[in-house]
DNA sequence: CAGTGGTCTAGACCACTGG
DNA sequence: CAGTGGTCTAGACCACTGG
């Protein structure tokens, strides 16, 4: 059974998603959300609090409350799975997994994953989209020794971020970032021009024991933009 | 006159900083709080929450609030001078000052800036070049409120990001991170052929009265890379 | 079991915004 | 002024953890 705010907050985010309410529009006032979901006020004010802190809204007193507008950027300084960070855009998130299944680990991926050259690593390559559009092409290898069933799982519910937090917690992670050109296959899989600029992310993540995944993850420039803030 | 969640916030945090209470310590309990601090325990309750929200404190029901030892991180972007960064990898460090001049602030650079459409502001572009490659295109934009003299600087032998650093200590920053096609102007001057990947970084720094300086930094995808490590 | 956090209520007073 | 969000109270019942 789902908390009440929680529904009331789903019932938002929901209205966001499908354009019953837009970037700009006012929404129902504590007290009108109160009455509607037959709740009290202060659960009311819980469901808002939320989507304000998730970025999704914004309250000024004596004004009302908003629905705010939001450009895609994510944050370097975390590691959130990609649905959510679609979901949180009030967007629509789908996905294609176009590859799962075990290969024997090359130079490269040996290295990345600290493993023998030849020992049997999973792989899957997914294209995570946005409103329909192609955001991101991810090609993952990760380590069996942590994650025993990753192959068994169903990647078009779920990511493999969020799968992998889950049975092997996240302590580190690094990365690269770079720009890069698309070759053929990734255009394709990313529905973009030939010669189209690329934003590259090469993270691994690693668990208490090890490394756990490496991930390749490639954006399209034109669709997709990282952020980050600092303070000093 | 401070709200009475913030009260408890900052006498939390407060003992947290003086290593009263250290990561891994159980902090009062909601209730303990309450009394403590003479409030409701909603109250006392709303600053542990949002203390969990900042990272700094973790609940788990049924056994307490406990001090989490999440260390602050920002090794991804530490904002190094492009000079010193190179320096420190034992290459030579070269730049090209393109141009150096006052401009009317146009709609975009307004916005970012902070200031009125039409003020005049500074404007530099410097060729950065790491062992005679060029590995940044910096197009800078700066507040002359903040820093009156910029012009008159000699930017061969300082960069932008140190003079103002010392006349308008840097107290934020927040930046955005894209892969574009280079132009052709921006081509020539990174010595790239043209339809070349770039990773084009836009950052606004700030200092405590405002906003310093908003600065495009682009790099050719081949030359350059970012890379951070991130703790949990 | 006693203690913890998780959710929720039905009130209250306040500061702020627009008209 | 009426309406909004901001804070707060003093209760309640629940799910969960350890002993």
């Amino acid at each position: 059974m789902q908390a009440r705010f929680a529904q009331i907050k789903a019932a938002l985010t929901e209205q966001i998603e499908t354009s019953v309410l837009k970037p700009g529009d006012k929404v129902a006032s504590e007290n009108e959300l109160a009455e509607q979901f037959g709740v009290s006020r202060m659960t009311a004010r819980r469901a808002l609090t939320e989507l304000v802190d998730e970025g999704i809204l914004i309250r000024t007193q004596g004004l009302g409350t908003f629905v705010s507008d939001h450009r895609p950027m994510s944050s370097m300084l975390t590691i959130r799975s990609i649905n959510d960070e679609i979901k949180q855009r009030g967007h629509s998130y789908t996905n294609k997994v176009i590859q799962q299944c075990s290969v024997n680990a090359d130079e490269t991926q040996a290295v990345w994953l600290g493993v023998e050259v030849g020992t049997s690593i999973y792989h899957t390559q997914v294209t995570h989209f946005e409103n329909g559009l192609a955001v991101q092409l991810e090609s993952r290898y990760v380590n069996p020794a942590f994650a025993p069933h990753y192959l068994a799982q169903d990647f078009t519910n779920t990511t493999a971020n969020q799968y992998l937090s889950q049975v092997a917690p996240l302590t580190q992670a690094d990365h690269i970032v770079e720009a890069v050109m698309a070759t053929e296959f990734e255009s394709q899989a990313l529905s973009v021009e030939a010669n189209q600029p690329c934003l590259k992310v090469s993270r691994r993540t690693f668990s208490a024991k090890g490394i756990v995944s490496y991930a390749i993850l490639l954006h399209p420039g034109n669709r997709y933009r990282m952020g980050g803030h600092l303070d000093f």
